[in-house]
DNA sequence: CTATCGGATTTCGTATACGATTAAACGATT
DNA sequence: AATCGTTTAATCGTATACGAAATCCGATAG
């Protein structure tokens, strides 16, 4: 290798390359949106968007496209752009995507060949760990980040890229439906006891317990949603 | 109603409000990627496409950008927008997805009302119909059509419209695969049955075999898909 | 005859400016 | 107080210009 070359030259080369000013535009409301900066039903201005960032309209409103057409924000006309709310209906909607989703790669992950298996397990325990860790220090929003990282984890190495996709854009969305409710604490012990027993399926390459688990954990959680905040679970 | 109101007015006025040149270009290429018009692999040329529908660069810069976040052009930088080809590996993922999104809105078909239900199952049966008619006549087109709606038919009765207009990006992308492919003859009698089958499913209210045979049924289409035409099925 | 290098053409990405249209806010009138 | 008209400000669509990148093509060297 030349002297002058470090080995990420050819990816950020190929970065430079293929980016368009649009992208970095969306990536940047994109972040916006999904650390609250930009509320839901909050308007984005264009001008003040160009200011910022100092490009012009066109990559601008390319980027709030894109972003229209991935149901994070809504144009209308003659009137501006604003950030989506999604409504409990929709919540639910995307819930059953989630569900069938998930389950669907934790199927195929519980049926990979044992070494991709094994690491797959292994990191999904080093996130439980991490979610104990979590929840004994009731960091919700460090929880909340394992929580989405452990599902993640899964949808990756099922390999399904295109599931993948869905599954992202499909996240966004709920995460925009969890900036409305204040982040509240819906059962992370439950929560944490399901994703253990997630994990041990797959370890165990039970691909239809993997399935069944991971469908039942993603509508509980939604249950959990809807029934809101409790104290602890009653005794039976 | 006041007498010079037509019906449709408001719609039509709704329509006018709401759309804008982009999504007026953006559906005028869609149809013409759909149609084959502009094949897989094809270029996009700008300023023809500003030249034949008398529009400017930007709306159609946004329409392009829409259609890219959909999947069904790509655009390299200072090499244009073409149109995309799905390869073999996408399309085994897109049939994945469609398998447990069809499998979904099924269990949810069956397990809907009575009388939307009865609604349903008479228009699958309809479908079905017009499936043998065009079996009958070797219509494969007709035949093709009569094949999405079926499934349509199932995924707008479940009632989640975010699975639809996901579930209808992933129908385009599968029809962008079958333009390269030609369209042939993969087992239309089977699948007839099977058709059959999931409708009955859904009559008798029998949600888990609804969601199995529908998951079956498009992983089997798959299954067909890859391995060519048969003449006719061998009897065991 | 082939391969490679270089320039010319084409096309895309971006910036700026302007007219048209619309929505929302404000004030005037009844 | 309610309604209507006006104003204002924002967006949308368009036109134009320029820089950058990629492709195409020809000339030259091997």
């Amino acid at each position: 290798m030349l002297p002058w070359l470090t080995p990420d030259t050819p990816d950020r080369l190929k970065a430079v390359r293929e980016t368009s000013l649009a992208k970095l535009v969306r990536d940047d409301l994109l972040q916006a949106i999904l650390q609250g900066d930009l509320p839901p039903g909050a308007r984005i201005n264009e001008p003040d968007v160009c200011a910022r960032l100092q490009v012009s309209r066109v990559p601008v409103r390319e980027a709030l496209r894109e972003l229209e057409s991935s149901g994070l924000v809504v144009s209308r006309k003659h009137a501006g752009v604003f950030v989506r709310t999604i409504e409990a209906d929709e919540v639910g909607e995307l819930y059953e995507m989630r569900s069938i989703l998930d389950a669907q790669a934790g199927w195929r992950a519980a049926a990979l060949p044992l070494p991709e298996r094994a690491a797959l397990v292994q990191a999904l325990q080093e996130s439980i760990a991490l979610m104990h860790a979590a929840s004994a220090q009731r960091e919700l929003a460090a929880y909340y980040q394992q929580n989405l990282h452990f599902h993640w984890l899964i949808m990756a190495a099922s390999g399904n890229r295109t599931m993948g996709q869905t599954y992202q854009a499909l996240v966004q969305r709920l995460h925009l439906a969890r900036l409305k409710n204040l982040a509240q604490d819906f059962g992370m012990r439950t929560s944490i006891a399901e994703h253990e027993r997630i994990a041990q399926a797959i370890d165990q390459g039970e691909a239809e317990s993997a399935r069944r688990l991971l469908a039942e954990h993603v509508s509980g959680a939604h249950q959990r949603l809807l029934q809101g905040p409790r104290s602890t679970p009653p005794k039976t």
